[in-house]
DNA sequence: GCAACCAGTTGCAAATTGCAATTAGATGGA
DNA sequence: TCCATCTAATTGCAATTTGCAACTGGTTGC
């Protein structure tokens, strides 16, 4: 798949590449969630993606080069999908993304607690990230989807929210 | 205009709000451009947007808050479009996305100087910029858009960019 | 052997997009 | 006054994209 490149522009381009309402959901659901098997992203994501609509993206996200796909050894017809470098780079501008919305958009606290933390971490915190998810995407896939070799700045990302949502249901 | 709320998750808030093919486009002539009537969003537009489609973007941006649309004094039926202080504060986003399409996307060299300017001039070129940005849009949006008042720092990236596209059409 | 699970595909209706043509009012100059 | 031009859209129409539900062909675990 190509894109249109209506223009030079690179806030164009982005916007080609990944404006639309579903392809950095799917990208924040690999990143954030681990998520790794079409089952995974489809029946656990938050706001629903419908089967085709998954299938098409990451066949589309493949073909741009900011996912990769991967025959999972332990099950025959189970595929892995893992970012690619541009796609980690990615960390930056959706934390400055998650920021905004946090600010400005009726956000609810359990989903932004991870946008918090990361806003607050800055650079720092998004290099240590970039270089957890190169280990779990890049240099290992296979022990990045089964767990063997984990991030620990995404563990604490995800405590975090457990936490709260825990916190969240405890109230009523 | 009300948006959807698939989620409370403010990444996918932000792209329910910004995930298509146009928005970030209109607000980018807007912010970087001083394109504030219809007709300069409409005929110097790089990627040629359709009449219909601005429309319809603006009335929906203004639905949304992100910006505001004024009467002009000096033609009655002329609009002044402004940006609003989400709008603004959407600076540091944008200077993010830019930043990635440059590196990852097969940008053109005039195009990208501002996103590189952007970028090299960090959080305080950004909040020297959106102080601007208020004084044009929101302080004075009549002034700010016939160019009785001016943003420095969109002087400095304008004549960057003015320089590097002569410089090109020069070679060729 | 068989139920459950896997990654999708297919069919179809609805919504959105993009293009070209058109509109109604405002303005400027002869 | 007349008329060309400018303004911010709107309309009609074809093509594309989206979303939902059902289905498929195969694999795995018991």
């Amino acid at each position: 798949m190509d894109i249109e490149r209506r223009s030079g522009c690179p806030i164009n381009l982005t916007m080609e590449v990944l404006g639309d309402r579903w392809s950095l959901v799917v990208i924040r659901d690999i990143m954030f969630g681990n998520r790794r098997h079409f089952r995974e992203l489809l029946n656990r994501s938050e706001e629903g993606i419908a089967s085709n609509i998954l299938a098409a993206r990451l066949k589309r996200l493949v073909s741009l080069d900011l996912i990769t796909k991967l025959d999972d050894p332990t099950h025959a017809q189970k595929a892995i999908y893992s970012l690619t470098e541009p796609a980690i780079q990615l960390v930056p501008m959706i934390a400055m993304i998650g920021a905004w919305g946090r600010r400005h958009l009726p956000v609810s606290e359990d989903l932004s607690i991870r946008a918090e933390l990361l806003e607050n971490g800055g650079p720092a915190l998004w290099d240590d990230f970039m270089n957890d998810l190169r280990n779990i995407h890049i240099v290992d896939p296979i022990g990045g989807a089964n767990g063997s070799v984990r991030s620990p700045v995404l563990i604490n990302l995800t405590n975090a929210f457990l936490e709260v949502r825990a916190r969240m249901q405890r109230k009523e």
